[in-house]
DNA sequence: GTTTGACTTAAACCATACTTGAAGTTCTAT
DNA sequence: ATAGAACTTCAAGTATGGTTTAAGTCAAAC
């Protein structure tokens, strides 16, 4: 039986994802991920851990902090594979998330542009360079990336 | 004569711009920003350090760590406010990494319904959630953050 | 059965980006 | 002239996301 394809040590399952066994044992203790023990006392990863890994850093990526992930990857089943489904409803949840950070992003970039092109006077309309009052609306900190 | 409007104080410039003043403070520690002083010793802010700070927190956004920042900003003028021409050399060098960035979100956003779209088997050839072995090609940490 | 590389824990350390607190000073309005 | 709000500095604290180190154990090949 394959069991030796079955489960991934912490140094292949870091070779596979580019992330150092640091990083995975901090998620780990984080709570982000689990895995079995060897006899010894050596962690021993499900294949499905590649997918939480990396469903962790395109998370990241869009902002979100480890504390909102783990909530996120709570709502998995601990002890089988999550099913299809369950990875789509929680893809779905970012969505808006991602939605609006591109719109910002894509707003600073068109800004840039208007800015760039337009000659002498923009400058001073311009949201990007004179946010000015604006960014006093929301709370303090917060804004996109706080969500 | 419009002294008092020409010149603003830290809880001036704090509160135009939705930020603490213990940011502003931090952000003059590390160089980004200047300010006279008063007799007293009390900061005051011209009023361009607007246009800098929104040019920093912009940044920011974008994903540029704040000692980079500090290095676009210290080509602009130290003892006058800068021109439009200099703003904008500054900006344009933002182009290639929101371009990128932004291709980054889209492509996790398109995979992303991709993989909620197309039914049970394209999960297994999602970038999202296989990036396995891709992510290793490139050093650790990195990837689009770290530019 | 022994070596060697991979693994273990716990605690300490690092960098970034700020915030908080203490103790005191300045500014402005009355 | 004085009260109170706003300001000052400096040091320490916080939160996030890890990495590093020390001292030792496990697993696999020989």
């Amino acid at each position: 039986m394959p069991e030796l394809e079955e489960y991934l040590t912490i140094g292949q399952a870091s070779e596979r994802l580019g992330l150092a066994t640091s990083a995975l044992r901090f998620y780990e203790d984080k709570g982000l991920i689990s895995s079995l023990r060897t006899v010894g006392g050596q962690r021993r990863y499900a294949r499905d851990v590649l997918r939480r890994v990396s469903f962790i850093r395109a998370a990241q990526q869009v902002g979100l902090p480890l504390a909102e992930i783990k909530e996120s990857l709570d709502a998995l089943p601990a002890h089988r594979a999550p099913t299809q489904e369950e990875w789509q409803r929680l893809a779905e949840a970012w969505r808006p998330l991602l939605d609006e950070q591109i719109a910002t992003l894509v707003g600073i970039r068109d800004r840039l542009a208007g800015c760039i092109g337009c000659g002498c006077q923009s400058l001073d309309s311009c949201d990007v360079f004179n946010p000015d009052d604006v960014a006093a609306q929301q709370g303090p900190g917060a804004h996109f990336l706080t969500l």
